[in-house]
DNA sequence: AACGATACGTTATGATATAACGTTTCCTAT
DNA sequence: ATAGGAAACGTTATATCATAACGTATCGTT
């Protein structure tokens, strides 16, 4: 399966070429932050990178914790973990939490990046350049998360929040469950 | 205006009786949770009363402060620890926050209260003998939030995870925006 | 080259939530 | 009525998620 960086085929799990849908997302976001005259700086991008390292949502200190296992320009503290795992980047390390939670505000800014509220977690947006506010569905098997746009939903709230004359300004839809794969295996039973 | 514990009507602000709300929620909770023979202790009623303060959902911080400033079977000890920003001294009891976590998982595992995600917040439930897994409206302005149970936006979703083979365990659904009389404030302008 | 704006490093702290373990209270079987 | 176990609660400590505040570095423009 090639690259997709469209909704219901994240719960494709090991069957696609995820460094193909990095690739997307990379380069997607070059070119809006290009065009809109945003500084995709390095940090911003590895930390881009490391939201899309699958399609389940990523922690913030996930995050850092991986920034900091990598090489950087900068002096050595007393006891360095090293992992051993360093990709490709120019990045300096990064230290503390301000530093990715200023990228992770950057990126939401620009709509590279969702917040999913009940994960205290990120992830990648599909579609960078189209309209926001999408829905999500959160498999708790493998915790895959698939956005999806669904009109007839939209249409739903609206309608709702229409005939309550309540102005909506952000939505927030999370629907958690087991996607296909997961429904197979047993061993997946329902966790958080 | 009279009691209400149905959904638009949560945006009357001042111009209902709330203690009539209150009293409705603790009664409906007093009843189910002899019917189930679940134990509704002293603090757990309590703290469904702090959730209950308003219509707008509270933090486990909030309950936890409230709680502690108040008289109850203050056993005092010999040494305090002070650690000087604790919280302005009240009158005695102390309590810690698994005491109100503790409570706030009951209530939430007998369908009495909410969890609003986006929020990290709690908030009383409207109907906690019927069906679970409703729509919240949540204003920025004053905080107000109403519960709605829309068979459309249900369905809309159902349909929607049905088309993708998606297994729906639980629904996260939660609007922010302007209820109708801070709409009529413009010094309500969007918080977060 | 100087300047202001933006990004980032660094320290500290705030806000939300749970683990672990001991004591008290309550229910039930006898 | 009471022993025994389960449930609730107290208490201490810590995990987890996030931001305030301030200084330095870098960038882009004049």
């Amino acid at each position: 399966m090639p690259a997709f960086n469209n909704a219901a085929a994240s719960f494709a799990g090991d069957r696609h070429d995820h460094r193909a849908c990095v690739e997307v997302a990379l380069a997607t976001a070059a070119r809006l932050c290009l065009e809109r005259r945003a500084r995709l700086t390095p940090l911003r991008r590895r930390v881009l990178e490391l939201v899309w390292r699958s399609h389940a949502p990523v922690g913030a200190y996930d995050i850092l914790g991986r920034l900091s296992d990598e090489p950087g320009t900068a002096q050595e503290k007393g006891t360095a973990k090293d992992k051993g795992t360093a990709a490709e980047q120019g990045t300096r390390r990064p230290s503390a939490p301000p530093t990715v939670y200023r990228a992770l505000e950057f990126l939401l800014a620009q709509g590279l990046i969702h917040r999913i509220e009940s994960l205290n977690a990120y992830v990648g947006c599909v579609h960078p350049d189209g309209a926001h506010g999408g829905q999500f569905l959160i498999c708790t098997g493998c915790g895959a998360t698939a956005e999806v746009h669904d009109p007839r939903i939209d249409a739903a709230v609206a309608r709702r929040a229409e005939e309550l004359g309540f102005a909506v300004a952000r939505k927030t839809i999370e629907i958690a469950g087991l996607c296909p794969p997961c429904q197979r295996r047993p061993e997946a039973a329902d966790a958080r």
